[in-house]
DNA sequence: AAAGCGGGGAG
DNA sequence: CTCCCAGCTTT
């Protein structure tokens, strides 16, 4: 007999709001009513700020900041003007670093292009760097309240989890399904800020990927992995590979007190962020040469300070602390930057630089 | 369709 | 240790 197809009339809509309602969290980019007056007013750029941010990173990561960016850029107009390698200063930390050039990149056009308001519809905020489906969704419905669908990976679980999906939830024709249930639901709703952030919400808080609080769950008379009890094996996703294990060797250049950076290509691992000279591989010997001819510089022997790895999605990644000093040269304009540890507070640089810097 | 892109929270 | 996070873009 045919599995029936999922249907959003089953959705309880209504407890889902209720629940909310009482449990959301007070974050400083969530717009909040208290006695019938705005307590935090929706603010299209807040929210845009705050989209941006959350991408693959859990709301708790956001808070700190998104506070200290929009108190450096308080309007989109003064975030269009600012200097890409502040911007990227005020990411540092946060990772996906793509995602703050794009996020200046939007300001600029919202400022050229759309007149300096964010745009209300999520068919004009997908024009913008950046801003996908689902930000362009959480956009419109969390700032004016439209009706637009989302589906984030809290979205996902709780409808893989509600409807009983098996099939895995990063599939096209899942993800279809998905969007499809997300966008009757939130029309239906009559409440599309509310539904869309309540089920993230509770995707976050309580059908939650482990430890699933089903007992404090709104939905849990009705969600079919719970009367099937398979919610711990829902939802399910393709497997992902394996990190490769690579070497890079860091070059602290030292010359009167000073150390050499330089700023990274604009495409690839880390993109436009600073660095000491850091080759991929560990070929110490070949350094030498290299810094001859991208920086002009001769340099000695480069010495072991220490080693340390670093984990990224896709790469297992152990650095090579170096050092040494430069013999001779004067450094070729616009390739690098002299600056003693004590003074680098402007210069964006990744985790892995900023723990060598400690380890000099 | 698959890969690239960070860093940290949580179990 | 593993998994996953209010995803987007490029290939």
């Amino acid at each position: 007999m045919p599995k029936r197809a999922p249907n959003s009339a089953d959705f309880p809509i209504a407890a889902l709001l209720d629940w909310y309602r009482q449990n959301q969290r007070e974050l400083p980019f969530r717009p909040r009513k208290r006695g019938g007056r705005w307590e935090i007013k929706p603010n299209p750029y807040h929210v845009l700020v705050s989209e941006a941010m959350a991408q693959q990173t859990q709301i708790a990561t956001v808070v700190p900041y998104f506070e200290r960016f929009v108190e450096a850029f308080p309007t989109v107009d003064d975030l269009a003007e600012a200097d890409e390698q502040r911007v990227l200063t005020l990411w540092q930390g946060l990772g996906y670093y793509r995602r703050a050039r794009n996020l200046h990149a939007a300001a600029r056009m919202i400022v050229d292009g759309f007149d300096g308001q964010v745009p209300k519809t999520a068919e004009q905020l997908l024009k913008l760097p950046g801003v996908g489906r689902y930000t362009a969704g959480a956009v419109a419905s969390v700032a004016h309240n439209t009706p637009a669908p989302i589906v984030d990976g809290n979205v996902a679980r709780v409808f893989a989890r509600y409807f009983l999906l098996e099939e895995a939830i990063d599939k096209p024709a899942t993800l279809k399904q998905l969007w499809q249930l997300a966008d009757e639901l939130v029309q239906a709703s009559d409440a599309p800020r509310d539904f869309n952030q309540g089920v993230m919400e509770l995707g976050a808080t309580v059908c939650t990927p482990k430890s699933t609080k089903c007992l404090y769950c709104p939905l849990h008379d009705s969600c079919a992995a719970h009367a099937a009890g398979r919610v711990a094996e829902l939802p399910v996703k393709t497997p992902k590979k394996k990190p490769v294990a690579v070497t890079h060797t860091i070059l602290a250049i030292h010359r009167n007190g000073k150390y050499l950076f330089e700023q990274r290509p604009a495409k690839g691992l880390w993109s436009n962020m600073w660095q000491m000279p850091t080759l991929e591989d560990s070929d110490v010997s070949a350094a030498t040469e290299t810094i001859k001819n991208q920086f002009g510089l001769s340099i000695s022997e480069p010495e072991p300070v220490s080693s340390f790895t670093h984990q990224t999605t896709h790469r297992t990644i152990q650095f090579a602390l170096t050092r040494c000093e430069v013999k001779s040269g004067r450094l070729h304009a616009k390739r690098g930057e002299w600056r003693p540890l004590s003074k680098l507070d402007d210069l964006p640089l990744a985790k892995p630089q900023l723990t060598a810097i400690d380890l000099l």
